[in-house]
Parts: C-alpha cells; structure tokens; sequence
DNA sequence: TTCCGACAGTGGGGTCGCAAT
DNA sequence: ATTGCGACCCCACTATCGGAA
C-alpha cells in the first residue's frame, strides 16, 4: 500500500496558505438511479439515513457544515469535540451524522435533536450520535480533490483516527445489485454506488448513484387539496387504507402527475364530492383547505417508509388502479 | 434532430424557534 | 400561554430551456 507521502508526491499539489484554506465547500452529491448494476471499476457503501455533514478543521477548530452551508455545530458538540482533540492539521472531510435504532439508522430519532441550536440542549436530549466519513477533500492544507476515490480512501484510512463519535465507512467492490438486494432485506435505506477512479466535484454528479430501497403499495384516494402557485387541478391526494371497515388517513402526496392528469381527476373528483371527511381518523384543524370524496378511486404510491406517526415518508403517485376494490385496501406490513 | 443537465416550481413528513395572537 | 408559520433536515417529481451529442 502506498504511502500518504507517495500518494502525494504522485501530484504536484498546491498546498493552501492556512489564510487561503477554505471555509466551506459543496459537497458532491449522488444522481438516484433504478438502474443497479455490478462493475468491478466501481465500490458500493451502505447509504445512511442522517444529515450530510462536511467538517472543516481549520488551526484545531473544527466547523460542522450542513450541505447547504449552514453550520451544525451546536445540533453535534460531541462530534465538534472529538475533531478538535483529535490533533489533527488542517482538513476537510464528508460524511453523514447518524443516530441509530438497534441496527439501523433512524431519520426520526435524529429529528430529536438536529435543528436543536443550544449545545447543551442538544447533548441531553440523549440521542446519542456518530459520524460516518466517506471521503477527504483537504488532509495538512493539500487539496486531494483530484485524487481518485480510492486514493482518497487511502488517505483517509491513514490520517483518521477512527474512534466514536468518528466511524469509517466501509465499503464493498463489485456486487452491487446483491449487495442492494441484502441492504433492502436488512431495512437499510439503500446503497450508494460510487466510481472508484473519480474525483471529487461540488455538485450533483453520475459518478456517485443512489440505489434505494423503496416500497410502495395501493391506497384509497379520499380527498385532495386545492393547487396553489401555477399548479392545475389539484395540489396532493389524501389517502388512506381500511382497517376494519375503517377509512385510515395516511398522509397526501403531492407529486407523480402531470398537468393533463391532474386537470383530467379533478373533473372526476369534483363529481363525486362530499361534505365530510370519509377519513375515521382525521384531526379536523385544517378542514377549510381539503376537499372530500367518496372512497373509492385506489392508486398506487411509491415511498420511503412508514413514519412514527404512521404516514408517508417521500410519498410519490404511480398510477391508478383500475382492477381493486377500495375496500381490498389495507396496509401492507412486511412479512 | 434528439437527448441531457440544470434550474425553478410544486408537492410531501417532521422538528425547532420565533413572531403573532 | 398558545398557535401559526418559516426555515431547516430529509426528499420526489414535472416542466422548461439551452447546449451537447
């Protein structure tokens, strides 16, 4: 294995001025993809439901920064802490701040405490937190940006101490419809599949993709909300599903339709309106807003998982289903 | 000529924090 | 003291336009 100082003597790196180091910079970001692939040119990393993080260590201070540039020092003091004491030169590095629910990382447990602003208020709420790094865009003021990924791994591997609150992200060669395949069984969010030989750039790029792990399932269509702006027809659906015999409200989705489509089922649901909301379930404290059907249109939605107060997270409309009976509807629970 | 990438706009759940009530 | 709303985090998707292929 190379050595940090080979790796470096590859390229005749221009090392910044501790003045000139920068103070934030984009972080590159992944392109969604149904199109999984196995490559031996490219590396799979377990993708991790938390907030992207790019932390600055600038002359032993370290700055938390969210993707877009504002600082989340004071959600994370541990993580600013053990940077800081890590005796470290100057750096910048990526990854994701995750808090996690027996084996998996939970969105929502994080929630907890991310846009908390007070340091102390953030520590005791008692979610606890790591940070994942998967990549090293600066190590001792050099910038490695034009390193190859695995190069840049090289590096990291080398010049990190890995100990909690900090973690290494691993990552797996080839395999990568399997290995999402074993991500999905596991309950992870998916996969990320990056090109081992690119290089690091500030924007949304085809060298990283996203393969995630989606579910979908059928839902009654029991109301919809006025469009708003230049949107036609109508703005989200409001659907739900049965549970004996009783209409569950499980959230609007908004997006997945055309304009010809949404001028086209507000037509069909403006003749079948109703004064009350068929949804059993239902808080009433917007009801000025929503407009009310009979249950009986079912469509299919795509989304990410089931939030805490049981309703769609990233829900997304695929398609009407013709051949179901809305009563048939009901929530599919993982076998 | 056709395709792709970037951007703006509209829509979702959830949380905190502050201004208005 | 309570409530409503904006601003964040996580997004999905459509429409549009200009430049690349």
């Amino acid at each position: 294995m190379k050595s940090l100082k080979q790796i470096l003597s590859e390229k005749a790196y221009t090392r910044c001025e501790s003045k000139s180091f920068p103070g934030f910079v984009s972080p590159m970001l992944a392109t969604l993809t149904d199109d999984y692939f196995d490559d031996e040119d490219w590396i799979y990393e377990r993708k991790l439901d938390g907030v992207r993080t790019l932390i600055t260590l600038k002359d032993g201070v370290a700055t938390l920064w969210s993707r877009n540039e504002k600082q989340l020092s004071n959600s994370y003091p541990e993580i600013k802490e053990a940077f800081e004491n890590a005796k470290l030169p100057n750096l910048i590095i990526d990854g994701e701040i995750v808090a996690f629910e027996g084996n998996v990382t939970s969105f929502s447990k994080l929630q907890n405490r991310m846009q908390i602003s007070d340091p102390e208020k953030a520590q005791n709420t008692g979610v606890k937190v790591s940070i994942y790094i998967f990549d090293i865009l600066y190590y001792d003021s050099y910038d490695l940006t034009e390193l190859s990924l695995l190069n840049r791994k090289k590096v990291l591997r080398e010049v990190m101490p890995f100990d909690d609150p900090i973690r290494y992200t691993s990552h797996r060669k080839k395999d990568g419809i399997e290995f999402h395949k074993e991500a999905c069984k596991k309950g992870w969010e998916g996969i990320i599949a990056k090109d081992s030989q690119a290089t690091y750039v500030h924007s949304r790029s085809k060298k990283w993709l996203k393969f995630k792990c989606s579910k979908g399932q059928e839902l009654v269509i029991g109301g919809f909300t006025e469009p708003e702006g230049e949107r036609v027809g109508f703005g989200a659906m409001l659907v739900g599903y049965y549970e004996e015999d009783a209409l569950h409200y499980a959230g609007k989705v908004g997006t997945g339709f055309d304009d010809a489509f949404l001028q086209k089922w507000r037509k069909k649901f403006d003749a079948i309106s109703r004064k009350t909301s068929p949804f059993e379930n239902f808080d009433e404290d917007n009801q000025g807003k929503n407009h009310w059907i009979t249950p009986k249109y079912v469509g299919e939605f795509g989304f990410t998982e089931w939030t805490n107060s049981n309703k769609l997270r990233h829900p997304r409309f695929l398609g009407m289903r013709k051949d179901k009976a809305a009563k048939e509807v009901t929530k599919e629970e993982p076998t």
